[in-house]
RNA sequence: GGAGAGGUCGCAUAGUGGCCUAGUGCAGCGGUUUACUAAACCGCCAUAUCGCAAGAUAUCGUGGGUUCAAAUCCCACCCUCUCCGCCA
């Protein structure tokens, strides 16, 4: 959520944000309903004041002006609360206003690569896609998956359970050792959370919903994690707060339902290693953590050893709530071409305010958060990466280094 | 699922219709003193909205109601904690 009085001052920067975001809101009606809004809380409080008054000389002229006040104050509030109603769904559905540093693009075709790690993994032989390879290895059951679960669902087996878990605990383990609070976050997470972080009220298709018992599965841990300290008061001499966060994920992947049906890259559920970090608001020191924590996902994907780029995203291809992203791909030779595996978001204050998470900074004043994400790992596609990789002639797959003391093994075979 | 207790400024607490313009303590900020630190003392210090400003208004879990007037009385709901039951 944006500032209302940063629309009012910067209006045109903020229609041009949504251009560029292709986001279609309407200006007019806003701007109506804030005057509207503004003027109702004008008159209501001209009337309260000499009520106040009123009701302090305890006299019979004074009594009998404030029954004539009550009456008026009571249509004036019921017309405020409903104009405050309306104005706060409108604010919901502002975007936020990118980065100078971002550059305009219509859609993915304008994201900008602006880094490459290694090259493109070349084989001496056949290389098989990770389907194939799961099923020769018996690492993933499909079929039983969805007999059980239903599209996209699986199993993962043997050393693809096995490599899940030891991904997990490499990836809490390190960016623990960096300063980070290791968490393991709730899936489950009420209707404000999701408003809070900005995935409501556009991405509410996406999210699977548990009405009985009024809360909803969220698909990252952004959500739980972000709202953490909603509603809270944090000091400046606190800040940053940097979280490392585990959470089963779920998601409906509503729209895309011939997209990526075939094995592991596309799934209702997955786990994921999520971080997370509320900040102050200095947009330069937001941006550095921003690179910090594009760094540490870099980072894992050295150690792993694979060939990956980083994407500056667009405007057109970045979400609502975004200043700044970056997108993380990486190789994957069963599909010729580099797959989203993290994305790393800087959002400003635009969370914090719809969760009312703020801090009071070092001179007093009251200040709202900064709040930044990124993907650490998510499984099982990586596992996508990994396989496909890391396979060798004979059929069998070697184990990255830095997961081999965990697997106790070096390589899967049958 | 059942029973009970409770939700007041960053934290902790006081407050049972008008003296609440929400008090006090702690924390925080500034200062005096000090070689330094601490202590002591002095001052400042809730948030939001509207307003150029002076200031006004609102906010005591949320929403209704009663009243000229509500943190305070009434109703509903939400949340937290404790205990019992069930259970991985």
């Amino acid at each position: 959520m944006l500032d209302i009085k940063f629309i009012r001052e910067n209006l045109e920067l903020c229609k041009q944000a949504a251009v560029n975001k292709n986001r279609v809101v309407d200006w007019d009606a806003l701007l109506t309903l804030d005057e509207k809004r503004r003027e109702l809380i004008g008159k209501a409080e001209v009337l309260r004041a000499e009520r106040n008054e009123v009701s302090r000389t305890r006299t019979d002229e004074g009594v009998a002006r404030g029954k004539a006040i009550k009456d008026e104050l009571k249509a004036i509030d019921e017309n405020l609360r409903q104009a405050e109603e309306q104005f706060a769904a409108a604010m919901l559905t502002i975007p936020n206003v990118p980065d100078a540093s971002v550059p305009v693009g219509k859609d993915e075709t304008g994201n900008v690569e602006v880094k490459k790690w290694g090259e493109p993994t070349k084989f001496d032989f056949a290389p098989k896609d990770h389907i194939d390879l799961a099923k020769s290895l018996d690492l993933i059951d499909f079929e039983r998956g969805a007999k059980v679960g239903g599209s996209r669902a699986y199993f993962l087996k043997n050393e693809a359970a096995q490599l899940e878990v030891a991904l997990m605990f490499y990836t809490l383990m390190k960016l623990s050792g960096k300063g980070y609070t290791p968490l393991i976050a709730p899936s489950l997470a009420k209707e404000f959370a999701f408003f809070g972080v900005g995935q409501f009220p556009w991405g509410r298709e996406e999210v699977y919903a548990l009405p009985k018992d009024d809360v909803y599965l969220s698909g990252t841990a952004e959500v739980p994690v972000t709202a953490y300290y909603s509603d809270e008061m944090l000091s400046e001499k606190d800040l940053p707060k940097k979280f490392v966060a585990f959470s089963p994920c779920f998601r409906r992947e509503a729209g895309s339902y011939g997209k990526d049906t075939r094995g592991v890259y596309r799934l209702h559920q997955f786990n994921k290693i999520e971080q997370v970090i509320i900040s102050t608001a200095e947009t330069n020191n937001s941006l550095t953590l921003h690179e910090e924590l594009l760094a540490n996902s870099e980072g894992i994907l050295q150690d792993l050893k694979l060939p990956y780029r980083v994407l500056l995203m667009c405007t057109g291809d970045m979400g609502e709530p975004q200043v700044k992203k970056y997108d993380i791909e990486t190789w994957m030779p069963g599909r010729n071409a580099y797959g989203e595996t993290m994305s790393d978001s800087f959002m400003g204050d635009f969370q914090a305010r719809r969760l009312k998470l703020r801090y009071k900074a070092k001179d007093g004043a009251v200040k709202f958060c900064h709040t930044l994400n990124n993907t650490a790992v998510a499984s099982p596609r990586i596992l996508v990466a990994i396989l496909e990789n890391y396979q060798q002639a004979d059929g069998t797959i070697l184990i990255p280094d830095v997961l081999r003391p965990l697997m106790g093994k070096n390589v899967i075979s049958r």
